[in-house]
DNA sequence: AACGCATACAACCGCGAACGT
DNA sequence: CACGTTCGCGGTTGTATGCGT
């Protein structure tokens, strides 16, 4: 069977998405919803192929998406997270909250390994470059800046309430480097999991923390959930997100459609409501 | 001020998985 | 079961911006 192309028309535009494009893009989501990526172009007046319009959507135009430099926090539970998935850059992003995997991939490739090589940890496997044959904590690659020692790098632990639930998918994936924090003691990810209330906290609500928000038009549901969601932090970055939107002057949206997705997606608090407040 | 290099990030490409017929 | 289509993922590239000389 022959692989169709994704962009097989001629006419099909590529590079940087104008302010524009965008524009048609968010109005055609945010009025119709997600649904087949291929027919969205055409539907939304856009001369890009559809796996650019999702790829565009997914990594940039998402309302609920954050934006700047990933914290200290959000850093650290990324390297943990790499140490035991590896390069399922998607499955990282899934655990953080607003991030893409796009954005955590390249991140990665900009600053984490970088650090990590720094310290003298590599970045694949996680284990130190030089492998000290003795008990050292201090390697010679290591610059002066007196980096903190994996173990360290360790994300702050949560309280953990809920009880156990079944392993995730993850939990039975071994071809993943499985080296991680310690791992000179040949723990298994497993085992550093049920040490690890935030990682156990992960793993167990496997559930995407975001995707289900975005599969509106949705019916309204009850209170201030969705899917059993939390919306409130969702309502805020909308809220900061029409605000980046006023760059492309916020009449031209047909700003309806967002007091439509308000009532859609059941919130409590009108979007535009907040807008205004934070202007 | 101008140039070249380094960095960060958006976007593209190709592959495989999932799903429908 | 085979085939076709669509989607999502991960690797890679392109380009804008920042910084040092």
């Amino acid at each position: 069977m022959g692989r169709q192309p994704c962009c097989d028309k001629l006419g099909v535009k590529k590079g940087p998405w104008t302010a524009e494009e965008d524009k048609k893009l968010i109005n055609f989501i945010l009025t119709n919803g997600q649904c087949c990526w291929r027919a969205v172009p055409k539907l939304a007046g856009l001369l890009r192929c559809g796996k650019s319009c999702r790829l565009r959507w997914t990594n940039y135009l998402r309302p609920d998406l954050k934006r700047g430099l990933l914290t200290e926090s959000e850093e650290q539970l990324v390297i943990d997270l790499h140490a035991r998935l590896g390069n399922r850059w998607s499955k990282i992003a899934a655990r953080l909250p607003g991030r893409t995997d796009n954005e955590i991939k390249n991140h990665w490739n900009t600053h984490i390994k970088k650090k990590l090589t720094k310290m003298g940890i590599d970045p694949v496997t996680h284990e130190p470059i030089n492998k000290p044959s003795t008990t050292t904590n201090t390697t010679s690659t290591v610059d002066d800046h007196h980096q903190p020692e994996p173990e360290q790098l360790r994300p702050p632990l949560p309280q953990k309430t809920e009880e156990s639930q079944a392993t995730s998918e993850e939990n039975s994936s071994s071809s993943q480097p499985e080296t991680c924090w310690g791992a000179e003691s040949g723990s298994s990810s497993d085992n550093n999991r049920e040490d690890d209330p935030l990682m156990n906290f992960l793993w167990e609500n496997d559930t995407p923390f975001l995707d289900a928000s975005w599969d509106f038009p949705v019916t309204p549901s009850a209170g201030n959930t969705i899917n059993n969601v939390d919306m409130s932090a969702c309502e805020e970055n909308c809220a900061n997100w029409l605000l980046d939107c006023q760059d492309f002057s916020v009449e031209e949206f047909g700003f309806g459609c967002f007091n439509d997705v308000g009532v859609d997606m059941g919130m409590n608090i009108n979007m535009m409501d907040m807008v205004d407040e934070k202007l």
